[in-house]
DNA sequence: AGCACGCCGACT
DNA sequence: GTCGGCGTGCTC
């Protein structure tokens, strides 16, 4: 298909773009504009070009005249339509996204997809209508016009479609300059909201309609409730359902003449109803005080570095959050409420609305494409200036952005797995620092880089060492498991846990028993031969499923009929290592005959709303004990609960990570969190093989600055994070060989290019060599600060595409959450 | 990423 | 004889 934009008659001089695409290549690519458009573009603004065989949607970053330098004239492609005269990218989101691409070695335009209304190839919501006058201002957008109705709104998605191969919205833009049309858009006025059909009598006598429709009896079916009430506008849709006719009538209808179809603003849905805790009116407690004075001094131009909120579970961080977030609206400033995932947004949504009201607005990528994209012209448009979201909210189209919150800073969730793999703890102090706004990271056991830099100065530290009320932290205990089994034999729950089962079933109170591991058991081994069943696609063993009578990897989903025999020696002595949540229901089942046992794992909460629908049950009081993974200990509220199990709380020590202590620190603390939140004292019992390592200890003391002093150390001792920066590149492929290649060659580039600035550690093998059927070999790069990393990193790669031994499939993750 | 161009196996 | 497998290179 052929732009109608014919090739430019002055490639070397007229008006070029610098044009940022989705693709994950680095490069900027420059486009003419041929010449009936060239005062449309905008930086910040849309454009569809024509790029590697197909048409993407790019953001332009540089409008200029003249030649381009260093480019053949001849290879300037024009671009092929002009989606908006006026920035939709607002000037810092371009400033961070140039910073994001840079950081982490990607493309602007990756970055920049974030930044853009849902769809991203798509405009949408833009809603036309012809005004009075005749004459088009440029011959192209003469049949534009002339097929537009003065009476009715067009969608652009319908003129896209009739007009297939012309520049639309450029075309639309020229008439609308013109005056000649009118465009219900994003940019210009009011955001666009649902919309719905509305029909209604069109005021024909009962003669008429009755000779139109004679033929017609379907029709004729749908006159009657309309002529009942001639004067209302009735919602096409409702109309439809209830009476069993298709649409296909209604529009014949208006056609005639019988009735009127006008497309409305459907008026906004009723927003959930609040609860009444009281969110934004209570005293504060002293502590609350002064971190909220601390935040408002900020918001009045005091100290601009960042604040971490340490305050423990329950000390009311989320009241400073909001309270805060009411005075930067006050001082007409916008704000970007994160949260670690998008499971977590109603709850924090519900309360944001409670003090702030309308403004607030959810922006995720969980909500259809239509909410969405209403969201996101609400926030551009400056409709709402409060958003709730996950870490890509922290590119939310929000001007004047004075207050950026990160709950749970600490969480791993922050950092995207997929390209671009950035951290949206960085991304959103980045946000911050290029507004001016201030940074709140607020967590109960901060990161330690995060803790780190609050200690050094770097960042502002407030404290909040106690929960709000005369609740308790949970009391602990530490079964060791060694001395448990030399005294009764190999078990999975200890007497003590059971106990503690035992007197909670007694009392009628309920309790959570983790396990971080789903699966009936970790392997089947062969008591002859020793082979363990291996995914084919994996260097991992299968995990055994009871339930579903399968050996599964976690890895890639393989899932296999359990065999009878030994796959390598034909043996039948088959049997079952290692323990799962599976095994663990089973064992409690047995022990606590009369007891509801639910499992809550990712098994369990595969269908949609499972994960809900557990949770509800487990609130309403009808399950005793759940069983679950470390699915169990993220922020959900149990009043009754008053038991807290971990069965291997040492399990996630043995992962061969610098941060599994910070992790299993991390998890232990936030599941013991679970314990207690009502009126009634909660306990924690944790069952270890291993139970004097520093992290379990400081958890079980509830004392972060213990653990930190050690982690520190620790980290300090192997160079590790926040006293160096890492990035971890892995090279994958399905011949071993060739990735061994790849690795090698990325390694001497890497060693090359970086002289003293970066240790060059690599290429190894990963923990797990082969994952869906590809080897990988990874190259890690430690360097002292983080802004020594992009350019070590770009150096190389750009030498191995030069050398052309770019490896095909290469990871390159800048600040990985794992190292596995 | 995704498409085009290019070189080797089982099919009308 | 060719349809098409996916390896390689490139995208203004």
């Amino acid at each position: 298909m052929t732009s109608l934009i014919q090739p430019s008659l002055y490639p070397a001089t007229g008006r070029h773009v610098e044009v940022a695409i989705p693709v994950p290549v680095t490069e900027i690519f420059t486009y003419s504009i041929a010449s009936e458009y060239e005062r449309l573009p905008v930086r910040g603004g849309r454009v569809r070009v024509r790029f590697a065989g197909r048409q993407l949607t790019g953001v332009v970053l540089r409008v200029f005249d003249g030649a381009p330098p260093g480019l053949d004239p001849r290879r300037i492609r024009e671009v092929e339509d002009v989606l908006d005269a006026a920035p939709v990218v607002i000037e810092p989101l371009l400033e961070l996204a140039t910073r994001v691409a840079e950081a982490y070695v990607v493309g602007v335009g990756e970055v920049l997809a974030a930044c853009l209304p849902a769809g991203g190839d798509q405009v949408g919501g833009r809603r036309v209508r012809r005004l009075a006058g005749t004459a088009a201002p440029v011959a192209a957008a003469v049949a534009l016009h002339e097929g537009l109705s003065a009476d009715r709104e067009t969608s652009a998605h319908q003129l896209e479609k009739r007009f297939r191969g012309t520049p639309v919205h450029a075309n639309l833009l020229l008439l609308r300059d013109a005056g000649l049309v009118e465009i219900a858009d994003e940019s210009g006025g009011g955001a666009p909201g649902a919309r719905q059909v509305l029909v209604r009598w069109a005021g024909l006598s009962v003669d008429e309609a009755g000779e139109l429709t004679r033929r017609a009896p379907r029709q004729a079916a749908v006159l009657q409730p309309l002529r009942e009430q001639a004067q209302e506008w009735q919602p096409e849709r409702e109309l439809i359902a209830r009476l069993g006719v298709s649409r296909a009538i209604m529009v014949g209808l208006s056609k005639k003449g019988v009735i009127r179809r006008e497309s409305d603003v459907r008026p906004e849905a009723a927003l959930p109803s609040l609860p009444a805790d009281g969110a934004g009116t209570f005293d504060l407690t002293a502590d609350q005080e002064t971190a909220l004075e601390i935040l408002i001094e900020r918001l009045d131009g005091g100290d601009p570095r960042p604040v971490l909120l340490h305050g423990i579970t329950g000390s009311g961080k989320t009241e400073v959050y909001l309270r805060a977030a009411a005075e930067a609206v006050r001082r007409d400033r916008g704000v970007l409420l994160l949260v670690p995932e998008i499971g977590l947004t109603p709850q924090l949504e519900r309360r944001a609305r409670a003090v702030l009201g309308k403004q607030v607005l959810v922006l995720h990528s969980g909500m259809s494409t239509g909410a969405r994209a209403r969201a996101w012209w609400r926030l551009r448009s400056g409709l709402a200036r409060v958003v709730v979201g996950p870490r890509s909210a922290a590119f939310s189209p929000v001007e004047r952005v004075g207050l950026v919150v990160l709950d749970e800073e600490q969480d791993s969730a922050y950092k995207q797995a997929e390209r671009p793999r950035y951290h949206g703890r960085e991304v959103a102090l980045w946000r911050a620092e290029i507004e001016g706004a201030a940074a709140v990271m607020g967590s109960a056991t901060p990161a330690i880089e995060s803790f780190r830099a609050a200690s050094e100065g770097t960042w502002q530290l407030a404290t909040m060492p106690a929960r709000v009320g005369t609740r308790e932290l949970p009391a602990t205990e530490l079964v060791d498991m060694r001395t448990e089994w030399s005294e009764v034999g190999r078990s999975l729950v200890s007497r003590r846990l059971e106990d503690g089962l035992a007197q909670r079933a007694e009392r009628g109170e309920q309790a959570l028993v983790m396990l971080n591991r789903r699966g009936f058991a970790s392997a089947i081994v062969c008591r002859v031969c020793g082979d363990r069943g291996e995914c084919p696609n994996c260097a991992v063993s299968l995990t055994y499923h009871r339930q579903a009578g399968v050996l599964m990897c976690h890895y890639c989903g393989e899932r296999q009929r359990v065999p009878k025999l030994c796959a390598q020696c034909g043996a039948t002595a088959l049997h079952d290592v290692g323990q799962g949540t599976q095994r663990l229901q089973e064992a409690l089942e047995k022990r606590f005959p009369g007891a509801r046992i639910q499992r809550f794992d990712a098994d369990q909460t595969q269908r949609r709303g499972a994960h809900a629908r557990i949770l509800a049950s487990f609130a309403r009081g009808e399950i005793d004990i759940l069983v679950g993974t470390q699915m169990l200990a993220k922020g959900h509220d149990f009043p009754s609960v008053t038991l807290v199990g971990v069965v291997a709380a040492d399990a996630s020590l043995g992962v061969p990570d610098f941060r599994a202590g910070e992790r299993t620190f991390q998890l232990l603390t936030q599941v013991a969190g679970r314990a207690g939140r009502g009126d009634l004292p909660g306990e924690v019992i944790l069952q270890a093989h291993q139970p004097d390592h520093y992290a379990i200890e400081t958890a079980l003391a509830h004392d972060y600055g213990a653990f930190y002093d050690r982690e520190i150390e620790f980290r300090r001792r192997l160079a590790y994070p926040p006293f160096s920066a890492l990035a971890l590149c892995v090279c994958r492929g399905k011949v071993a060989t060739d990735v061994r290649r790849d690795a090698d060659n990325l390694a001497q580039a890497l060693r090359d290019t970086s002289g003293s600035t970066a240790r060059i550690l690599g290429p190894a093998q990963p923990l797990i060599a082969r994952l869906r059927g590809k080897y990988r070999l990874q190259v890690l790069i430690k360097t002292r600060t983080r802004a020594e990393l992009p350019p070590v990193l770009s150096e190389a790669l750009a030498r191995l595409n030069d050398a052309r031994r770019m490896p095909r499939d290469l990871v390159v993750d800048v600040g990985p959450d794992s190292m596995l």
